[in-house]
DNA sequence: CGGTGTGAATCTATTCACAGCA
DNA sequence: TGCTGTGAATAGATTCACACCG
């Protein structure tokens, strides 16, 4: 696999997302530009570094570009993954469908109240924190959404950590020390309206 | 102003998250360093995009940086928003305390349902979607959250747009097509998985 | 000294411009 | 002719290295 850029990563990923509610069989690098705001150019470059080829005089086959941007960054491998801290909002996700439609399987709820556990109805089995470590590794697990007050959410991380789990979704308004190879990505209204605020300001 | 570097906002957002919930009198760069992985050469650069000294010996006055970043940023002036769509994701953020803490003030509530906004309660006033553009006017709404079903994303938007929203922070798994100066941001917790997947699988 | 602040050098991403293809 | 694909040129961000300050 080579390197695609970043920024070009971010990108590809929304294209997907375009493409598969799109209705029709061809779009062109200047209709996503249209849609998108992105320059053609910038878009083009972007689809370069996917390995295939998906175009024709009418611009690029649709579902095959979408297809071919899926395989480039993994998506078509499913995932299992597990949610951390069963409270308003982590609770909310043991019933959420749209996951598995995706390629993402929810197999697991942890939270460190076990009495929370055993009242909670759900269709994902539920563990006590302690049992974080066996039942990730059992089921590999690879990614967690983290669901805790901000003052637990270290420590739960460096217990997802431990356990081997490779990306974390932070709902928690802290920034988590990770060692190197961990991803991370934070998920904050209050932070999103900040960088809104911030880059009005700033332009 | 100057222009910051649109890399450097999104650092020093987080770089003041992570002050605020400090308990100390100085850091210095190599302590942010350790803590959020980046360089403290590129610490010390995004600083410098700032005005003023918070520098010591011991590193920065933690309280006065924290307050330059929010100065810099824009993060000191109190905004008001909205909530568009109060489904199960809208309503929920009606009774959100933390927004009014972070000098944000969610002050109107829309849905194309009157049926719905009868029958919610609710601490904020809320309105019919057709009042949308008198509202947001006659109260300077400059955000809004946009929490409305995909297929009716694209149709708020515009309208939001058409009412003089600045920014949206759109939890829609849809790309909203906005004329240039409008700020978006998208909030989806299957693409941050689906993010993190191309993450590892890129590298 | 242990820190910051910053021009200069490097590395990375974006844009441009045009060749190649159906 | 209207598109894609891509090396070359530009612009932008990060890293480096060192002067400077308490």
């Amino acid at each position: 696999m080579n390197p695609i850029p970043e920024p070009s990563v971010e990108r590809l990923l929304i294209l997907a997302r375009l493409l598969d509610r799109l209705d029709v069989q061809f779009i062109t690098s200047g209709e996503i530009e249209a849609r998108t705001g992105w320059s053609s150019n910038t878009i083009r470059k972007d689809i370069s570094y996917l390995e295939g080829s998906f175009a024709s005089p009418a611009g690029y086959d649709r579902e095959k570009l979408s297809g071919a941007i899926k395989t480039a960054l993994g998506l078509d491998k499913p995932q299992r993954f597990c949610v951390v801290g069963l409270g308003r909002l982590g609770s909310a996700y043991l019933n959420y469908p749209a996951f598995a439609e995706e390629g993402y399987e929810l197999v697991a709820g942890f939270d460190s109240s076990v009495n929370r556990i055993e009242i909670l109805r759900s269709p994902v089995p539920l563990y006590p924190a302690y049992k974080m470590a066996e039942v990730i590794s059992r089921f590999q697990i690879s990614l967690a959404l983290l669901c805790v007050p901000p003052e637990e959410a270290q420590h739960a991380t460096d217990r997802l950590v431990a356990a081997g789990i490779k990306g974390i979704i932070n709902f928690a308004p802290v920034v988590l020390q990770v060692p190197e190879g961990i991803q991370v990505r934070n998920v904050n209204v209050v932070d999103e309206l900040r960088a809104i605020s911030a880059t009005i300001q700033c332009s």
